[in-house]
DNA sequence: CGGTTTCACTTGCATAATGCAAGTAAACAT
DNA sequence: ATGTTTACTTGCATTATGCAAGTGAAACCG
């Protein structure tokens, strides 16, 4: 099921292809920034996803190596997604949009700290939120 | 008409109400990277977007400052669009974009110069890009 | 053990976004 | 004057998304 839509060869559009949609990215934004693992943690956010599309978007994301779904340790009845390193991968993007956001419309107080690191040294603080990452979901 | 919906006050989700849907980006690529500046010409893009999406995008983009939309050099009959500050800004953005899609994916032959570049030296390669679409628009 | 709750979905149907083809008006070219 | 180019608009088909309710397996609770 997986890539059966690209618009043309161009990396740009194919990316968009894959992650351009509506919801994508801010289930990805869940699990970076929240660290948030389950369907029911993806529910609460406060944009408001509907079911049946957080299903199909976990699905695209899983079929496009995004993502990874596994067994949940607290419980049988749960998933565990956790992001693949080409999830990871997509952080740079993230905090690419987040100082663009910043610098045009400003940032509620609890993202300054955020957009103070990534503007004074954007390669440290990339890497400083892999490693949370990382550690928070070994 | 400008910012109507906003699912939250997150920045990546405030981002994505504004550039976020099908087409915005592909628009905005074109113009960065193709030096297209006029309706005509992004018609003509590999993907193919159609005549009246492309026309609300652009009055979307116009809406929310990130092009501008003035009186064509050529004829009346035209328009010209260009990016303005708040839309080159989002170079870099693209510039991720690229990288991820190219480490995961590969690209074909002729984006392989640029990946090169911009692996090299990340802000370098953002920089040129900068000044040459300043120089092509101006 | 049996009933209730939690969890991760699915299903059916409404609405909104996008896609397609044709049409329009002003400017331009001959 | 006439046909062409340009930038759209309009009407309708299709697809994506939104919403409410339902389902089945596992967990929890007495």
């Amino acid at each position: 099921m997986s890539q059966i839509k690209k618009r043309s060869e161009c990396p740009i559009s194919c990316s968009l292809d894959i992650w351009g949609d509506k919801w994508s990215l801010l289930i990805i934004r869940d699990m970076i920034f929240y660290k948030k693992s389950s369907y029911g943690e993806f529910l609460k956010s406060p944009e408001g996803i509907a079911t049946n599309i957080l299903a199909s978007r976990l699905q695209n994301l899983e079929e496009n190596g995004i993502i990874g779904k596994s067994e949940h340790p607290d419980s049988k009845a749960k998933f565990l997604y956790k992001l693949t390193e080409k999830g990871i991968d997509l952080i740079p993007i993230f905090v690419e949009i987040h100082l663009w956001y910043a610098k045009y419309s400003g940032v509620p107080a609890e993202f300054k700290a955020a957009v103070s690191a990534a503007t004074q040294d954007k390669e440290a603080y990339v890497r400083s939120i892999k490693d949370a990452w990382r550690k928070a979901a070994s």
